[in-house]
DNA sequence: TTGATATATCGGTATTTGTCGATATGTTTG
DNA sequence: CAAACATATCGACAAATACCGATATATCAA
């Protein structure tokens, strides 16, 4: 992993409600009502789920999440009208390693 | 290590000339000119080696430095008017845990 | 003690980020 | 097709950050 890449995502992280998703997207199932349209969490957590729990507008978390998707801290999975975020868990590791 | 933290580490290493001298400190001998008050690098660079290396004012480098030393990123050690920052490893281990 | 040197802190300004409401886009359903 | 719904994007503005030069503080040397 690149030096530009580490800031982009050390920038991301810097942010409460950013890092929350993220620690709540460690166990969708435990911190998320369950998903009846895509069953389970497989694919991760749709961004109504995340905006009402976050509290914050819909197109500030939507934009987090994308920001975050784009630099590959998370996998978007669309179903329909549906997008569905996880964590990309080979991120976090690349990330962690540079740092060791 | 709690949220807080997290994210103070995040925003300081967010920066180019920051996470720069992160990675020059990995390696003193091979990044710094010899160091004659104190011999050897064990107690890390003094501030004017890393300021001339990183070519932003003495100030901006200064407060850089203080701040990753607040943070628990680096440790501080004063020898006369000489201050030596170096990495602190066991933060960096933390750091890195926290996500995984 | 004085001057020189190393580092720290302060005050300012340009740039970036956080966050919103409004609106656009895309999908499903009647 | 039209309405309803989920998500994405845009434009704005307040707050935070990146830097600088000036100055303060602390130590060493003469």
């Amino acid at each position: 992993m690149d030096k530009q890449r580490i800031i982009e995502i050390s920038r991301l992280l810097a942010n409460p409600t950013r890092l929350q998703i993220l620690e709540w997207l460690k166990a969708p199932e435990k911190n998320f009502p369950p998903q009846e349209v895509v069953k389970g969490f497989e694919d991760g957590v749709c961004v109504t789920y995340i905006q009402r729990k976050a509290g914050l507008s819909q197109s500030t978390i939507s934009t987090y999440l994308s920001n975050m998707s784009k630099c590959g801290l998370l996998i978007l999975t669309r179903h329909g009208k549906w997008s569905y975020f996880k964590r990309n868990e080979e991120t976090f590791k690349a990330y962690s390693a540079f740092f060791l």
